[in-house]
DNA sequence: CACTATTTGTCCGTATGTATG
DNA sequence: TCATACATACGGACAAATAGT
């Protein structure tokens, strides 16, 4: 991780200890090559560029104030013409990862700094307080569909003819957006909410209060790219990765009361599982063989 | 899911009924719109009406055999002009997705059925078998890097001037693209491991060979932009949706022996919680408020 | 202060790819 | 299939800003 001016980087190599500005070279040498780009994907190669740096910025592989090698010497890396390396380059700036001065060169912008949430489902009543006060809800949408015409119905094992009661929400952390949450509940369940309710109160209170209290869930958890709708709602482009958590609760009786799918900004909100024990973590080593 | 002649068709509408083709024409004009292209992105609209479509016939919407819609028809749902519509049809059938046959239209190919992987890690040892036997690795990359020069290094806790056997492999499932997967272990513990030794044993297994057996694991789970070289290995396209799971797994003492970063195809694996109990469901409902 | 090396900005001409009508 | 327009990518050239000598 070279920094602009860091005398104190180390490397690998003794030779490079001395000189932080080779230790930096050596950096994007290792970190940069022809063959991470693919002249066969559709996808121009400039943007290719801006994908590969964004990675390295936004991952923390280099921190704010770093310098950022030159066009010249990117070009090189990349085996790439200057026009090409310039235009990602460009990107970046328009996207405020990077500032960009003649003479000076390309450098790695402050962090936005909007803290993230980590939610963990082991023990979530710690960081519930984490979650439930910095948070804000947004009522964005409120109605009726019919189970026919959603997938909703068949996962909650409704009849087409069936009625759901259908909240599109927005969670917002620190006033900003973190999460876009459509919940179906079966209209029977649903009939004593008032808009009200939705607006103030939690779920899990209102789904007690109907005496639907859940007992179990089931979590899906995977990745899509955001639709022109979410990507409105939590400000990010269309097509970026959104984090998708699709969750069925059931009451005792094992009767689905209520589905919910999440929608995530993967920068703001990661899930996480900890404590594997060791049954499951074989499985968990297995998988990631 | 209409099917090219299938008078049992249903639909929403009790008009539609009655007419199989109509019903079938409701569909794509509900499912295709010319919202879902962005002349925005850097990404051909060629190839994000192949998307689109791929999509549709990947997630079972329309089956085997279907009659998808003419040129014309696509050119008027995706408002682009008939060229653009051809090459993405085009690309289908080299993909052997769809076959197109002159005066018949373009049809549907029988399915290669690829399915997916539902990895849930409280009860993976049945799921086990389905994930080691039915899938194969293949060995990319071997190699060393030092901990300063990674962002492993920070999370695996070494000095900047220690070692990091690298390891960089792609999962199939059924001969197709499931995962991409690059694991970082300590030089100290991977000394004994051999080329052959991973291409051909487990990691769990050289794990506890070299008297690092783990005991416990901490997963984070986000979503990520494809990243060109990533993209290439599991044949999607650049800044196509990953399930990104990143895990460090630590012996009993507590020392990390292992970093393993997996990149999933989300339209064949997903992250599955069941079972989830009273206490961590309480939480997991607030989460979703 | 000028001089120089470095770095980005701008422009040209050309070839190919993408998209329209 | 053709003609047209714009985007992508290349190589090259020169100008303008910056930092160090």
């Amino acid at each position: 991780m070279p920094t602009a001016r860091d005398t104190t980087a180390k490397s690998d190599s003794a030779a490079l200890d001395a000189d932080p500005d080779a230790a930096a070279a050596h950096f994007w040498e290792m970190r940069l090559s022809p063959d991470m780009l693919d002249e066969g994907q559709p996808t121009p190669l400039y943007h290719q560029i801006y994908m590969v740096m964004r990675s390295v910025i936004e991952q923390n592989e280099v921190g704010p104030g770093t310098l950022l090698p030159g066009e010249q010497t990117l070009t090189r890396l990349f085996a790439v013409s200057r026009i090409t390396v310039k235009r990602a380059l460009n990107e970046l700036a328009a996207d405020k990862l990077v500032s960009r001065h003649r003479g000076r060169g390309t450098i790695v912008a402050p962090r936005s700094s909007i803290p993230m949430v980590r939610s963990s489902f082991d023990n979530l009543i710690e960081s519930l307080q984490e979650m439930g006060l910095v948070t804000q809800i947004e009522l964005l949408e409120v109605g009726e569909v019919s189970a026919g015409d959603s997938a909703a119905g068949s996962l909650l094992k409704l009849p087409a003819n069936a009625l759901l009661h259908r909240v599109v929400r927005r969670r917002l952390l620190e006033g900003q957006p973190l999460a876009y949450l459509i919940t179906f509940t079966p209209k029977d369940i649903a009939a004593s909410f008032s808009v009200e309710d939705v607006a103030h109160k939690t779920f899990l209170a209102l789904l007690e209060r109907a005496g639907a209290a859940p007992h179990e869930a089931e979590q899906w958890i995977t990745a899509v790219a955001a639709e022109p709708q979410m990507a409105a709602a939590l400000d990010v482009s269309v097509s970026a990765p959104l984090l998708k958590i699709e969750r069925i609760m059931r009451d005792a009786s094992g009767r689905p009361v209520q589905l919910s799918l999440g929608y995530y900004r993967p920068d703001r909100f990661q899930y996480h599982v900890r404590n594997v024990t060791l049954r499951e973590q074989r499985g968990a080593a297995l998988a990631a063989e």
